[in-house]
DNA sequence: CAGTGAGCGAGCTTCCGCTTGACTT
């Protein structure tokens, strides 16, 4: 048939469709003539935003769409699809990616192309993965799309239930879920702790001495281990005046050997953690950067994709790479390389869809790209390359030497740390680490020392921390709670909707938050406890396993939750206007009582005799500084709404005074200006004039 | 690192997870 034949040469060309453009780019690359890649962009068909679309009568059969804003690239792909001689579907290798590839075949079926259409599985970007990949096409795995389809179905009963529940209880536009409840919850419980915990005063004695022209430093110790907490001044006072005119004799000398294994290269969630604690970094600054840094910097000799995808759960690295880290070292570090390459096989729990992050290439350093990046890209960068290389160096050695020196009844004693070979620490400058040691004189056994004088040092005990960005996503992921692409936005929900607020680093939970926990826990305590999720991803799991049907599972969650939240509708108190605050304000209409109350756009001044009076006004955080203008500083946004808050005059246009920090009560004495409150990692919180031109806009703000 | 700019809001909100982009950092 001479008809299939011209078909057949027209379409010989195959189509590849993957989730990423920029991983799209890379493998169009490796790939070359005859393919063409697209990338889908995430996913294209969803359920709609608008209603729950869950059909519970029938086996809870969701009804998709075609998601919002991806009619043109569906469109595209579809096109694509129809002159390709053959299609592979080549979405990341976890249950959402298995779904993508599912929706998209479908999809396409239903649009008639007739084209072979395959699913292919590579869990790394190298042209030896992504050959060996379409060489063994696949079917569609069902029991993935299926656990897929269940904790979509299940997210959105929950979610799409319980919302609503607390619009008409407590107030508008609120929202819980299965991740960000907890999430919350977790951040309540903590402050609970905080505010219930209190502080303990308790001395501690250290003693400075004297060898030869050296001065040191030993501390008391009990039991030979346990250092001893004296609960007052008194007590540790008594224990001096029993020292008093004893001598200080040495009495062990211990030198202790200790290895320490380089970190494994870092997966999202341990990204997110390092950026933070040491680059102060929050979880959302930290993705966006990596993101630049995937999708390519042009360094010279053309755009290169500088790390590898950043959102994994896996330490796994690619054969490729290890062949070129350890050239790397080989060449730089030739004392530093391990007989065999270090294995990081990933967490059991790990989905493993991609690699470890990592830089692309090791040649790459940071001093090479340094003149391409900005400054943050470069630190990010840094840490990556730092983590990678060092990965796969050998082991540094320490040695410990353990002073314990006798006075009378009394144990002291001190400790040395030298480092002996520094191995994969060679590699690390950002993520050097910083140990204060003690130097101690040569000593020997039997030594007397002289007392120069006791230290004793008053001390509180410290109650637990608060969850910052690094931490709860440490804690989420331990739990098994949200994914890596989901850390950073939870976080940043919690905030958009007040329920947490961010303060020096600190994640504390605002009284609506707390409300809103108290609620959720009393009513749903068994589905956002951090069980829930475990027990939801054993059960997916069997859904997989085609052990058990998604829907089953899902009715069985649903009969009793179901009953559940028709209890709660109906018994629970509805407290809605309990948040809204009484002001000084009064209203410039009617001259009744304004309130403070929380709007979609933030929080805003509302007459309290709504619904006859709809007067509203921002709400003024202080007199607008500059001379005669008489108006006040109020929190302002950008056109629709978008971006960071700022903080400007009501005269505007008429006055054109900004600040990008938000006023606080304190005045500056040398210029009469509104200060600002500022946070600097070594001298905490601190004020700065508004003022530009002032002086106190550099310095320190006086405290009153 | 400095610069940054709307007049809204008392209804139609909301989930999680995949992606990037536009916007800040």
């Amino acid at each position: 048939m001479p008809k299939s034949v011209a078909e057949k040469n027209k379409k010989q060309n195959t189509l590849l469709i993957v989730e990423s453009p920029a991983k799209a780019k890379t493998i169009e690359r490796y790939l070359g003539s005859g393919y063409s890649v697209a990338a889908s962009i995430g996913h294209l068909i969803d359920l709609p935003k608008s209603r729950v679309a869950i059909d519970v009568d029938n086996n809870f059969e969701p009804e998709y769409i075609t998601v919002r804003g991806k009619a043109k690239i569906l469109k595209e792909l579809t096109s694509k699809a129809a002159k390709a001689g053959n299609i592979l579907l080549a979405s990341d290798n976890d249950r959402e990616g298995e779904a993508i590839s599912y929706h998209l075949k479908v999809f396409l079926e239903k649009k008639n192309i007739s084209s072979k259409i395959e699913r292919i599985i590579f869990n790394e970007i190298t042209p030896a993965a992504i050959k060996e990949a379409i060489g063994s096409p696949l079917e569609i795995d069902i029991g993935k799309v299926n656990a897929q389809k269940a904790r979509r179905v299940l997210d959105r009963i929950v979610g799409y239930n319980i919302s609503p529940l607390l619009w008409k209880k407590v107030k508008n536009g609120l929202s819980a879920g299965r991740v960000q409840s907890v999430a919350l919850r977790l951040v309540c419980e903590r402050e609970k702790e905080v505010e219930d915990f209190v502080s303990e005063e308790y001395w501690s004695l250290s003693a400075d001495l004297k060898k030869g022209k050296h001065n040191f430093s030993v501390q008391l110790f009990l039991n030979k281990n346990e250092k001893p907490n004296f609960s007052d001044k008194k007590s540790v006072d008594l224990l001096i005046n029993e020292l008093a005119g004893k001598n200080f004799i040495v009495k062990e000398i211990k030198k202790s050997e200790k290895r320490s294994q380089p970190r494994p290269p870092y997966t999202t969630s341990k990204l997110q953690q390092d950026a933070a604690n040491r680059l102060g970094y929050t979880s959302r600054k930290t993705m966006q950067i990596a993101q630049q840094l995937y999708e390519g910097i042009n360094i010279g000799s053309g755009r290169v994709g500088l790390i590898t995808y950043m959102r994994t759960d896996s330490t796994r690295i690619s054969k490729q790479a290890i062949e070129d880290v350890r050239k790397f070292i080989q060449e730089n570090y030739p004392n530093e390389l391990p007989e065999n390459p270090i294995d990081y096989s990933p967490s059991k729990q790990a989905q493993d869809a991609h690699e470890a992050i990592r830089p692309t290439y090791s040649h790459y350093t940071p001093d090479y790209v340094k003149e391409y990046l900005t400054k943050d890209q470069l630190k990010l960068y840094s840490i990556i390359w730092e983590r990678f290389v060092s990965s796969q160096m050998k082991n540094a050695v320490t040695e410990t030497t353990t002073v314990d020196i006798e006075c009378g009844e009394a144990l002291f004693r001190t400790n040395m740390t030298k480092v002996k070979e520094k191995g994969y620490q060679k590699v690390l400058k950002v993520l050097a680490i910083k140990e204060k040691t003690e130097k101690i004189p040569s000593l020997k056994t039997g030594d007397i020392l002289e007392l120069i004088e006791f230290k004793p040092e008053q001390h509180f005990t410290q109650g637990p921390p608060r969850y910052t960005d690094a931490s709860i996503v440490k804690a989420l992921e331990e739990k098994g709670i949200g994914r890596p692409s989901t850390y950073a936005p939870i976080i940043s929900l919690l905030i958009d909707r007040h329920y947490v607020a961010r303060k020096n680093r600190q994640l504390i939970p605002n009284l609506l938050g707390k409300i809103i926990n108290e609620i959720l826990i009393n009513s749903f305590n068994n589905i956002f406890d951090v069980n829930f999720t475990a027990e939801m991803e054993r059960k997916l799991d069997e859904v997989e396993e085609s052990k058990e049907n998604w829907y089953v599972m899902i009715g069985e969650f649903y009969a009793p939750f179901k009953k559940q939240l028709d209890h709660v509708m109906e018994t629970l108190e509805s407290i809605k206007g309990v948040m809204d605050e009484k002001t000084e304000y009064v209203c410039e209409k009617c001259g009744k009582t304004m309130m403070k109350k929380l709007g979609r756009f933030g929080y805003f001044l509302a007459c309290s005799g709504f619904p006859e009076c709809k007067t509203t006004k921002s709400i003024p955080l202080a007199d607008c500084p500059k001379h005669g203008c008489g108006g006040k500083i109020v929190a302002r946004k950008k056109q629709g709404g978008k971006g960071k808050e700022f903080y400007g005059c009501t005269n505007y246009p008429e006055c054109d005074f900004i600040s990008h920090l938000k006023p606080s009560s304190k005045i500056c004495s040398e210029c009469g200006y509104f200060m600002v409150e500022k946070y600097g990692k070594e001298r905490g919180t601190y004020y700065s004039c508004s003022n530009n031109s002032c002086k106190n806009s550099k310095n320190t703000g006086e405290e009153e």
